[in-house]
DNA sequence: ATGGTAGTCGCACTA
């Protein structure tokens, strides 16, 4: 058996910060690490310094200024087709990875945050956000005709489903990221194609759990206002492999928040564990 | 009821 430490973490400018994710690849011996809002294109992405820490395998959807993708990886990639188009906003990178007699596909996305207003007709953000998952619904239904069935989905989704992935239940119901709507579409992907949310199937309803800080509020120590924002999941056909290490095979990486000049991000990282 | 911060690009936009 081998274990394979997969991550994501949106970076906010991995140009910026490239030294936090060396530092954490290292730290954390990450094998796979999905990137999000690198804010660059291809030929601006830091390559070298991934490179000599031992990443060779680099697959970059980017633009210039916002969004963009990337993953990077010890282990071989190979790139696969996106159903969206990369040219326009970059928020998805699909590879396979093949480990031993087992392979699985790897889909890095970027979800719209959707805007501020939590109705599709007066804000067009929010209707590409639901449209944008409308979209990964219909991929996966074609992923899973082809009996590509081992499925592994990260990234920053946006989209905070449980009453514990955020501060306040109540008070964030209206707010872009919470609102019933969004998550009743997010929840209708999930249960179309039976996904597993990894960190609510290791870790209990009942205990909050935060992936977000904004930037905007102070002391995150202090009140602890944050969301879910950012997810692993896993198609059933890996469920063993996603759950078997228990909750120490996934972790939520908070003191990277408190870092010097950190993304408002954390990393999180699954261990998955193949035959 | 509003504003608070951060990053990139260039004096606006996205989050």
């Amino acid at each position: 058996m081998s274990t394979i430490k997969i991550a994501t973490w949106n970076i906010n400018s991995v140009r910026l910060r490239i030294e936090q994710v060396i530092r954490f690849l290292k730290e954390q011996d990450i094998d796979v690490l999905c990137l999000q809002e690198i804010k660059c294109e291809e030929p601006q992405f830091p390559y070298d310094p991934f490179r000599e820490a031992g990443y060779e395998h680099i697959e970059v959807s980017g633009m210039k200024g916002y969004h963009g993708t990337a993953t990077v990886s010890k282990i071989p990639l190979e790139r696969l087709p996106t159903a969206f188009c990369p040219r326009e906003e970059a928020r998805h990178v699909s590879t396979r990875i093949v480990v031993g007699k087992t392979d699985f596909e790897l889909h890095n996305f970027y979800i719209p945050a959707g805007g501020d207003i939590a109705d599709p007709v007066e804000n067009l953000k929010f209707k590409h956000k639901l449209d944008f998952l409308a979209t990964m619904n219909a991929y996966f239904t074609q992923r899973f005709a082809i009996g590509d069935d081992q499925q592994v989905l990260v990234g920053d989704f946006n989209i905070a489903p449980h009453e514990n992935d955020v501060w306040s239940h109540k008070q964030l119901l209206k707010v872009v990221s919470h609102t019933p709507l969004e998550v009743g579409i997010l929840k209708d992907l999930q249960d179309s194609h039976d996904f597993i949310d990894v960190a609510r199937a290791l870790i209990d309803d009942d205990e909050k759990l935060f992936s977000w800080w904004s930037y905007r509020s102070r002391d995150i120590n202090k009140s602890d206002r944050g969301r879910r924002l950012d997810h692993i999941w896993v198609s059933q056909a890996l469920k063993d492999a996603a759950l078997c290490g228990g909750r120490d095979g996934f972790k939520v990486h908070r003191d990277c928040r408190f870092w010097e000049r950190p993304s408002d991000h954390a990393p999180i990282v699954l261990d998955l564990n193949l035959p």
